[in-house]
RNA sequence: GGGCGGUUAGCUCAGCGGUAGAGCGGCACGUUUACACCGUGUUGGUCGGGGGUUCGAUUCCCUCACCGCCCACCA
């Protein structure tokens, strides 16, 4: 390996081995291999969409899975595509137009939308997808999908045709969520409920058979009062039970109207008076089938007034007509009080705005297999949740499970295959193909709803020889605020066309917030831009600094100082790597079990610890955790520790030199692996960097750490043959201990840490003479001596470890009193742990209750405590 | 109105019946065989409040408070 720069500069590296991969075929699955099948299809980002930082954490899950699953040997297909996204496509692209030619969509009619639509799509569309590219995601590109792609079209429609043949979608005139900005119905999971300030006018009704008695009502929207058919009070309400049947005079539009009684009437809001609008209120509706009223519409498609009988409101802008109805109301002197209220309104989830009620002819779905779907999440059934607590959200959802309004008033979409003949609007063909006689025929102008579309994903992307491979999918990973729109349905569409779930776990992430909590959004400006976080730490440490700080399913406050410590991750293990690079040898030797020192094998104990953690922690999705396990050994105790310990055996023979190198390399081999699905980019070029790559030809695929078999605990054999035993990391434990007591040392007579110091250790037990080597350069001393009968002269700075008593002799250096000040300032804290110790044993309840081992504990701590204050009260008498 | 999550060191979060943990930050010292995107040492907490169960509770139960989500037709 040639020289390697001093920091990790990723930019290169990364668009190397991207380019490298994807030469290679790395990704492409192959259906008709051997090997066991592991497949996630990805969430379709919008194909107006750009890469958030919902979607780095989302995919970068989705990465680490799939490529561990290839080091597991398992043949994978992760399935990337792009979603149409109905309105928001069709916004973005109308907008445009509209900027830029001054024309609407209907300027330029459907066809010639449409053909600008794709227009755009070709020429901006699919940005996200470069993005991916750019994260290291290792998608199958050959099999990359769009949801409007021909095939696919043809199935959505070729659903449609089923659901209607099996009599699970009709059209019907019901009240639906109406947006009038995008002029098209919404389904319910559409819609944002928000909490609105507002106004609660109180209006007088005169009553027709008593002139000059009024009954008052308490609303919000005054601008309806012409589509009043009734009022509605509470049957049992004895304040109104006189006007029961009788009628009023409509304010405004000047009408009699009854008075009725409805059960759903709450006697306790406002007046106790509902005003019943059955155009423009869902309840309002059902109560007006209830007592066989009519149906007023007062308003416009695009939320203006429609009323020629008040030309003071007509084509006014509803919120306008609401003030100016008020002011109306007031002169005609029936507005009796205003009062400020806040209430609950349904925004549009597209275009911002509060959507209508409003009656209109759609189509809708009634849910396909509910029952199963319903069974198939849980312990017992196809699909876990983790969160498990998303499960109890999915099936309550499922419980009350409303029709599903799957007809848009767009152009941008898959159109509804039903025509109507001209001749009688009342006949119908439903088909995926046109009807022969098209001419005598108008096709239904809508489109289908995104997301009916959406839920045939998981198979409907893959051709047959692929679907018999790899469907159903292994794992989901999404977001939580789809669990309806999307994962929900997706079951369903599953077990009605497959006849099976269509995966096995879905794995829900956590929300990113910012630094404030505030979810990340374009208005607020506070969403940074990933690309931007890539090109400064690069993709690798935006990867594992997101991915270390992403609790399993919690929410997560993001913040840039954890993507800058993924960087420096990333760093440490370049120079580490370097720092190998630097001792020459041979790479891989094999490791003589003989010459291991406590050291050696310590680490080799503690890397096996992370294999089974960091395997265990993938396997349960706890993937923060497992990107710490990594941080920590691999820093911590592989660097800080070991590598520091190590330089000793490197500065020694070359036998014991070679062997230090072959552990060193085992170490890195196996942390470079663990590493891959977190860090792919950095750990393919130190995998190739340190020449593990020509050690695995044989392997299939295995000149890239993207194949290389995924780390095995050790086995009792491997053990064995090292002689890994527990005593060594007691060895070790103490050898820490002793090393940190040396350092500490220096700090408290404060003698700088570059000094060179001389040491004296008088030894507890023999050491060898490669064990005070280390020591000697872990306490950075110019030498250690190894003294059994040491006699220190009083005041010698000394420390009692756990591998005998260590002395510092600075002759004349030391300050008495601070020393004896240090020492007494020890002694007070282990005296008050000596006494919480006694104090726990003279529990006589504690003692015979608690089980054995702790009690036994606490008398071990008791005479471990007792013997450090006596040797501590020693050291003390000692100085004088 | 229901349901769910959260409240632990200055910050971001682990722990979830047996002496309070990590990383970052702060402070001090430092360029010593890779790394200042670094090293060494060190300072930070009545584990949201109040009750209860227990020999023992940050951990289990009840309750309150605050923050955040989701569901619900109160005009």
């Amino acid at each position: 390996m040639s020289e390697i720069s001093k920091a990790y500069e990723p930019e290169a590296v990364e668009a190397k081995w991207y380019a490298r991969w994807l030469a290679d075929g790395a990704f492409t699955a192959d259906s008709s291999s051997p090997k066991p099948a592991y497949s996630i299809v990805i969430p379709p980002p919008n194909v107006t969409g750009v890469l958030t930082l919902g979607h780095v954490l989302n995919t970068t899950i989705q990465d680490i899975l799939a490529r561990r699953a290839r080091m597991l040997g398992k043949e994978v297909l992760w399935l990337p595509g792009v979603d149409h996204a109905g309105i928001a496509t069709q916004t973005v692209v109308e907008r445009k137009i509209r900027k830029e030619e001054h024309q609407t969509r209907r300027d330029l009619g459907r066809e010639e939308f449409l053909r600008r639509v794709w227009e755009w799509k070709e020429k901006h569309g699919g940005i996200i997808i470069e993005q991916l590219k750019r994260l290291g995601c290792s998608c199958d590109w050959s099999r990359e999908r769009f949801t409007m792609d021909a095939a696919y079209s043809r199935a959505v429609q070729r659903t449609f045709v089923d659901l209607y043949r099996k009599g699970l979608i009709y059209r019907g005139r019901r009240m639906v969520n109406w947006d009038p900005v995008a002029l098209t119905a919404l389904s319910d999971e559409e819609v944002i409920p928000t909490p609105q300030k507002s106004a609660l006018y109180y209006v007088r009704y005169e009553l027709v058979e008593e002139p000059g008695k009024f009954i008052e009502v308490a609303t919000t929207r005054p601008e309806t009062i012409m589509a009043d058919v009734a009022l509605a009070v509470h049957p049992g309400d004895a304040r109104y039970r006189s006007s029961l049947g009788k009628k009023v005079w409509r304010p405004l539009d000047r009408a009699e109207i009854p008075v009725v009684g409805d059960e759903g009437i709450d006697p306790q809001f406002g007046t106790g008076v509902l005003k019943v609008t059955p155009a423009h209120d869902k309840v309002d509706f059902e109560i007006g089938q209830r007592h066989g009223l009519p149906v007023i519409d007062v308003l416009h498609p695009n939320g203006t007034i429609n009323c020629p009988a008040v030309p003071e409101l007509d084509g006014l802008d509803r919120f306008v007509a609401r003030k100016k109805a008020a002011v109306l109301l007031a002169e005609s002197g029936l507005l009796g009080k205003e009062e400020p209220h806040e209430s609950t309104v349904g925004f549009s989830e597209r275009a911002g705005v509060p959507i209508e009620p409003r009656l209109s002819e759609q189509w809708f779905l009634k849910y396909p297999r509910v029952d199963e779907a319903r069974a198939a999440v849980g312990p017992k059934g196809a699909i876990r949740f983790r969160p498990e607590r998303w499960e109890t959200v999915y099936q309550h959802w499922l419980e009350n499970i409303q029709d599903w309004c799957i007809s848009r008033q767009l152009w941008w979409g898959h159109r509804i295959p039903v025509w109507y003949a001209k001749d009688d609007p009342g006949k119908l063909h439903v088909d995926v193909e046109p009807p022969a006689d098209a001419e005598n025929w108008t096709q239904d102008p809508d489109v289908l709803d995104t997301w009916f579309s959406s839920w045939l994903w998981p198979f409907e992307t893959m051709d047959d020889a692929t679907r018999a491979k790899f469907y159903p999918t292994s794992d989901l990973v999404t977001a939580p605020d789809i669990i309806f729109f999307w994962v929900a349905r997706m079951i369903m569409a599953g077990l009605e066309y497959t006849g099976e779930a269509p995966f096995r776990d879905v794995f829900f992430t956590g929300l990113i917030r910012d630094g404030q909590g505030r979810k990340m959004s374009k208005s607020l400006g506070n969403s940074p831009d990933p690309l931007d976080l890539i090109a400064k730490y690069g993709a690798d440490g935006l990867r594992y600094g997101l991915m270390r700080i992403a609790p399993a399913g919690q929410d997560i406050r993001f913040d840039e100082k954890q993507i800058e410590e993924g960087r420096n991750f990333s760093n440490k293990l370049w120079n580490a790597t370097r720092f190998r690079q630097m001792q020459g040898g041979e790479t891989e030797g094999e490791i003589e079990p003989a010459l291991l020192t406590t050291d050696d094998k310590w680490i080799l104990l503690r890397l096996d610890c992370a294999i089974r953690d960091v395997t265990q922690a993938l396997e349960d999705y706890n993937f923060s955790e497992a990107a710490q396990a990594l941080y920590r050994f691999f820093w911590s105790e592989y660097c800080d520790w070991y590598l520091e310990a190590s330089k000793a055996s490197l500065a020694s023979t070359s036998q014991r030199k070679a062997n230090t190198l072959a552990v060193i390399d085992f170490i890195l081999g196996h942390t470079l692996r663990l590493l891959h699905p977190f860090l792919p980019f950095i750990t393919e070029e130190l995998w190739h960097g340190l020449g593990f790559n020509q050690d695995l030809l044989e392997g299939q695929g295995a000149n890239s750490i993207q194949f290389a078999r995924w780390p095995q605990p050790m086995d009792d054999d491997f053990k064995s043959l090292y002689r890994l035993t527990p005593d060594d990391e007691a060895f070790a434990q103490a050898k820490y201990e002793t090393v940190t007591a040396g350092r500490r040392l220096r700090r408290d007579f404060q003698i700088a840490s570059n000094k060179r110091v001389a040491f004296v250790l008088k030894p507890s037990q023999p050491l060898p003479v490669e064990e005070s080597a280390s020591l000697g350069i872990l306490l950075n001393a110019e030498r250690l001596d190894l003294t059994p009968d040491y006699e220190a002269t009083k005041g010698t700075p000394t420390a009692l470890t756990p591998l005998g008593e260590l002395y510092l002799p600075l002759e004349g250096l030391i300050d008495l009193a601070a020393e004896r000040e240090r020492l007494g300032k020890e002694i007070a804290k282990v005296e008050i742990e000596l006494a919480t110790a006694r104090k726990k044993l003279a529990n006589e309840n504690f003692v015979a209750n608690a089980p054995a081992p702790v009690v036994a504990e606490h008398r071990q701590r008791e005479k471990d405590f007792a013997e450090k204050l006596a040797q501590l009260k020693q050291m003390r008498d000692s100085l004088g």
